[in-house]
DNA sequence: ACAAGAATCTGGACACCGCCCACATTGAAG
DNA sequence: CTTCAATGTGGGCGGTGTCCAGATTCTTGT
């Protein structure tokens, strides 16, 4: 199934070119690595010549890094929803950490593309991409400041703990989606933390 | 600096090509992603034709397969080695996670190597892999199951503990090789698990 | 309404890549 | 010493990312 985003009217001119190429290369991500799409393939999805996607994006690694920041933005909303959606401080700690690993199992592709250091993950974040990163931070701080009061945990460091939980939670995503750790085990691994 | 175990006697059959492809590879994989790695450009650096390396890898995957097979007995070396170093259980639980994490910021690409689903961790482990994989496992149960029985550990689930050990330190690992974490952040996270 | 220019798309080209082929050279086994 | 498998060579094919020149269309100022 491929997105609707996309439009194209059969002239010359796309229309909105820049969002099919996304498009496309979104759907290439649900099975393939982001290392294995070609720009060549993207463009022929969105029925356009080999050259076109360069007046949109500067080079491949541009077009990957727009999926990435897509990822991110789709991970961090998963955690709020899944945060505001929970009743208590723990049970919300609990409930982004499980978010989090359930869109890097469902994303398995998406998830990778957006840790990687060879195209999101490499040097200083994009201006798109920062602003995520900075939420999501504050999400997960916030949450674990409210943590540190709650009857036994008090007088932790807030600071590693986020650390501690940031590092748990995402190695768990990777672990799983890599096959190493069975999806069940996610649950009670996290209540080894937190419970 | 080049490896040294490599040789070349200068005629037209090299003598340890295998070998002298591994270490030119692992040279490149000091500063390169594994993606990035040509399997000519290997090729280059050993002396040889753009052909040669396929009589002794069948493809570009399996040269760079056999590359994280030497990056897992490494990362398995270090945590036997810490092991063997520390005295009393949770110390040695400490000092295993800390030399994981330790080999991945030291050896960045090669640790992404060994857990790239593109190469080593697609499907089922290689013949030579499988049972580092199972040494490693052994190693972090073994521990887990000693740790249970420390006053503070009594009555938890080991597999839950050792799935959240692992992943709290695979997660660290990946976390500060992509610089979202300070290095210095290790200790204090794990401590925030284990102490 | 229309000309001018900016934005967008096309095909061609180049260098590089992985991998396949046929052939050359060599060491080792009979 | 001959034969043969192992190991090396160069050539070639299809694919890729990226640059270039030129064609087409949208937009904007007048």
């Amino acid at each position: 199934m491929s997105r609707s985003v996309s439009k194209n009217a059969g002239g010359y001119h796309h229309g909105n070119l820049q969002a099919a190429l996304e498009d496309a290369a979104l759907d290439l991500l649900e099975t393939t690595s982001a290392a294995k799409i070609s720009l060549r393939e993207v463009a022929r999805r969105a029925g356009v010549s080999h050259n076109a996607p360069y007046h949109h994006f500067g080079d491949r690694a541009a077009l990957l890094r727009a999926l990435g920041v897509r990822g991110m933005a789709a991970l961090l909303a998963a955690q709020e929803q899944a945060v505001a959606g929970a009743d208590g401080t723990v049970a919300k700690v609990r409930a982004l950490g499980l978010a989090y690993v359930h869109y890097a199992a469902t994303h398995p592709q998406a998830f990778a593309l957006v840790f990687d250091p060879d195209y999101c993950a490499a040097g200083t974040p994009s201006a798109e991409m920062a602003p995520l990163i900075g939420r999501n931070e504050e999400l997960l701080g916030d949450l674990v400041g409210e943590l540190v009061q709650e009857p036994g945990y008090e007088g932790r460091d807030p600071v590693a703990l986020s650390a501690a939980l940031w590092s748990t939670v995402h190695g768990m995503a990777q672990l799983i989606t890599l096959g190493h750790l069975p999806p069940e085990a996610a649950e009670p691994a996290l209540d080894a933390l937190v419970r």
